[in-house]
DNA sequence: TAGCCTCGAGTTCA
DNA sequence: CTCGAGGCTA
């Protein structure tokens, strides 16, 4: 051998090891010693070795985790040591029991656990041999998995070799266990490009990480940002570590990333703290968790306690209530709102998502059904937004023989008008103004928004609807007693209420009516604004779109719909209408500037008040000069804290460094 | 003109 | 509660 030869064999060696290093500072300590151009051009110069002497590639060169050619299908391999599947529990007492019974058959009650996040990824068993990796597989059945050596190497975070002191041998064969997982800033940003590229978004990041790995073609997982999170050992023989904890430190310092929140227990009570943290804390995490993993620390343990039917006796899986689930789409409804919108809405199978059962869900409009390519009959994941409101994230391919692709319908279903889309507008409309839908609805909002009318809801309007007694906002103020009383449900005493809540509701102030008018763009704010610049409604009819648009919080657009409005003949004529049968339409005192000694704060409301409803807590705070708003802010004064509150203000507020109040502040505020 | 603040509108379940 | 977008301000 030259020494020319050997001199470039030391620089292919040595340039393997600084550039592993790196990626093992950049991808597994997330601490990176050199810049990203430094480390390209390091990159670059043992590509041109390799390429100058093909006979210096080595299966764990940097240069190798990209590129293999695609593959025509996964060989099966059998794992060396089975990966079992955890149990789970889902109540503190379920894990109370576990640990009497890990007690009882260990015959002491001095057991350590070790917890961690339970990621919600792809399991996955690596093989080193002689501290190189030679092999990886998903899980399968357990005993058998599929090799995907050649995707996982595309993983930065999975070392090519384990980092070893100076002179320390490397086990002879070592397995390692890990879940792989596509971080959610990886999953969104993977999701936007999809889309711009006019291709379906993936539903969740758990399926988009399988997909990613099960590619044939391995140049298409490398452009995924998938990482691994290293959790335990199968083949350990001759490790000197003696249990989980002990493991963790170990893998970690031979180069494997071990998640950091793995946290050692001496009690059960403990541990079902770390779990009740948890299902608060996760949504801090860059990935998806659905609950966690505990297993007792000991290895001694551990072997005594053995497992059953391939499920362990030493650890248990803790499981919240799924944020996600999957469930039938029975059918899509159309719903035509008091703006004529056409709101297509899902009837599902009935299924529980985080504690609640949940039967439909908005379907939002045509173009969105149509990009998650959602049809009727297909299984669907339904998640809660926010904690709150149910979405149907995407259909699980493939769809069922016949099905179609949405389509919106041409015509209207209630009144049969031909439905416009406007360009540029996401939403179909159903452009007739007497479309039954739109009267409809604005009765239905009028009772239970500004009207504010106790005694008739939604059901008692959609039947007075469906027999004709009230078609219309006038019809209400004309609708008799008798008549009512013809209603199922309604007896004297009911009727009687109802019909003096009715009357009562003539006396709503004038900003009310404006806003049960349903003006488009005019919502509560506005129609306040609006009352409190013109005063009365004739000398807002009397304005031009310029004039309209001198009040406060108008601009242009809302101007615009304004003066639209009005300028219909029919409207006017409910004006009219609804003028003679008593209902206001000029400002009383109610409108006039409170000065008090809260005069320029704002306020925000979450959770729920022991003393107080928030509309009450809002009119007391405003009744001192104080303004009440939805939506923390950089202005915003201070945020009332109560039971449950909504995890989005408290968060903003945290950031922008609002002060949180308690109910007990308000109180002194109130009284101050 | 950008970026923040606010508003409107549509939404589910117990 | 969230989203999108109108309105206002620097």
């Amino acid at each position: 051998m030259s020494s020319k030869a050997t001199t470039v064999d030391q620089r292919a060696a040595e340039l393997r090891d600084i550039l592993d290093y790196h990626l093992y500072r950049y991808h597994v300590l997330d601490d990176p010693e050199v810049s990203d151009a430094e480390y390209d051009r390091l990159y670059d110069e043992l590509v041109a070795l390799e390429e100058a002497n093909p006979k210096l590639v080595t299966p764990d060169s940097p240069t190798q985790r990209v590129g293999a050619p695609p593959s025509e299908k996964f060989q099966k391999v059998e794992h060396l040591t089975p990966m079992g599947s955890l149990e789970k529990v889902t109540t503190d007492e379920a894990l109370e029991k576990w640990h009497e019974d890990v007690c009882k058959r260990l015959g002491t009650t001095d057991v350590a656990y070790v917890t961690e996040p339970k990621i919600d990824g792809l399991s996955i068993n690596l093989i080193y041999e002689d501290g190189v990796f030679v092999r990886g597989a998903t899980r399968g059945d357990g005993l058998r998995g599929e090799d995907v050596t050649p995707n996982l190497k595309t993983i930065k975070a999975i070392s090519m070799r384990m980092q070893l002191a100076a002179g320390e041998r490397p086990p002879p064969v070592l397995e390692v266990r890990g879940e792989v997982y596509l971080p959610l800033s990886g999953f969104n940003a993977l999701n936007e490009r999809l889309i711009a590229e006019g291709k379906k978004p993936t539903p969740n990041p758990r399926n988009a990480a399988a997909g990613s790995l099960r590619q044939k073609d391995s140049t298409i997982t490398a452009q995924r940002p998938l990482s691994i999170w290293i959790h335990g050992l199968g083949v350990r023989d001759g490790l000197p570590v003696e249990g989980h904890w002990e493991a963790l430190q170990w893998l970690r310092e031979h180069g494997f990333r071990a998640n950091p929140f793995a946290e050692r227990h001496e009690t059960v009570e403990s541990v079902a703290k770390a779990c009740r943290d948890w299902e608060r804390r996760r949504i801090e995490l860059d990935y998806e968790i659905d609950g966690i993993v505990i297993k007792v620390d000991s290895f001694d343990q551990e072997r005594r306690l053995g497992a059953l039917h391939e499920r362990p006796r030493w650890a248990r899986a803790y499981k919240w209530a799924p944020m996600t689930a999957q469930t039938t789409l029975n059918k899509i409804h159309i719903r035509v709102g008091r703006t004529g919108a056409l709101n297509p809405w899902a009837q599902l199978e009935p299924v529980e998502v985080g504690g609640v059962t949940v039967s439909q869900a908005t379907l939002h409009n045509e173009e969105d059904i149509n990009r998650k390519d959602i049809r009727e009959g297909d299984t669907v994941i339904v998640q809660r937004a926010g904690d709150v409101i149910p979405q149907v994230v995407g259909p699980v391919l493939p769809h069922k023989k016949g099905t179609k692709p949405f389509k919106m319908p041409a015509k209207c279903p209630l009144c049969g008008a031909k439905i416009v889309k406007p360009e540029g507008e996401a939403m179909h409309r159903c452009p007739n103004r007497a479309c039954p839908s739109r009267g409809l609805e604005s009765l239905i909002n009028w009772v239970q928004g500004p009207g504010d009318i106790e005694g008739v809801g939604e059901q008692s309007v959609r039947r007075l609807w469906d027999l004709g007694l009230v078609r219309s906002l006038p019809d209400l103020y004309r609708l008799t007693k008798e008549q009512l009383m013809e209603l199922e449900g309604y007896a004297d005493i009911s009727a009687t209420n109802a019909i003096e809540s009715i009357a009562a509701s003539k006396n709503v102030p004038f900003h009310r009516v404006l806003l049960g008018l349903n003006i488009p763009d005019v919502g509560w704010v506005t129609a306040q604004n609006v009352a409190r610049h013109f005063e009365n409604v004739d000398r807002l009819m009397g304005a031009s779109q310029e004039e309209i648009e001198e009040a406060e919080g108008i601009g242009p657009d809302r101007a615009e719909s304004i003066a639209e409005w009005f300028s219909d003949e029919a409207n006017r004529a409910l004006v009219d209408e609804l003028r003679s049968l008593g209902l206001r339409f000029e400002i009383g005192d109610e409108l006039k500037p409170v000065e008090g000694p809260l005069t320029g704060n704002t306020y925000v409301i979450t959770g729920t008040l022991e003393g107080y409803t928030r509309d009450e807590a809002a009119a007391e705070l405003e009744a001192k000069g104080a303004k009440v708003l939805n939506s923390v802010s950089g202005k915003t004064t201070g945020l009332i804290v109560g039971e449950e509150p909504g995890n989005s203000k408290l968060t903003k507020a945290r950031k922008l460094g609002v002060p949180l109040l308690s109910e007990q502040d308000l109180v002194e505020l109130l009284r101050g």
